[in-house]
DNA sequence: GGAGCACATTCCCTTGCGGTTATATAACTC
DNA sequence: GAGTTATATAACCGCAAGGGAATGTGCTCC
């Protein structure tokens, strides 16, 4: 799963992040919040989909759509490597759980 | 300044970002690790340097540049947010964390 | 089983972006 | 000061991505 970075660079989709993060969420919900077309929001949801940052649970017409979280802890780890750029006092902490990762346990 | 999502959705350019967590390098270095033409590496810094990520130290007729990671701090920031979704035991951690950056002292 | 609802897909248009080539700028060298 | 080096800017091109309108799909309910 590559970085999803040009998926976030979105920022329709990053708005539909924010709105899933209180809850889930159906279609006609994120059209109206977004101001978009319906086709619009669809198109964005299945990239996001296709990016694993969202899945899908059917209910009859509906499709409640809710965060899947994986690929921002990847980001997140892209991250780590420049934290230590402005963490400043945290450093040693920083790398403490940088060293956790590699080995949890 | 906002979030840099769109500036770092370019491949070439998180790959300027790596090169440059190393040590400042000039253009020339740049171009050749990247394997672009001269003016498509210029481009890209160009774009990197109004999205606040880099910074420029002219010596002559050359250009060191080098990272300037509070864009990514703000990323961080941005990332908080849905930390807790993926987290598990630092969780509580991470929420002392966050209140630290509220109020810092 | 036909109508209506919620959502996905298709088609088309337009715009923006990454890429290159060619040219400009500015500083150093002899 | 002419040539060279290092980088930036300009001009142009091709393509992919976002947007909407129209249409398709599948489910429910009467």
């Amino acid at each position: 799963m590559p970085l999803p970075f040009d998926v976030l660079a979105e920022p329709s989709r990053r708005r539909i992040l924010d709105l899933l993060l209180e809850r889930p969420r159906l279609v006609g919900e994120l059209t109206e919040q977004l101001g978009l077309s319906q086709p619009g929001t669809s198109k964005h949801l299945r990239v996001l989909r296709e990016a694993g940052l969202v899945r899908v649970r059917q209910d009859a017409q509906r499709r409640w759509y809710e965060l899947r979280p994986e690929p921002l802890a990847e980001l997140d780890a892209w991250l780590a490597h420049y934290r230590h750029l402005w963490t400043g006092s945290l450093d040693a902490l920083e790398r403490h759980l940088d060293a956790m990762e590699d080995d949890p346990r």
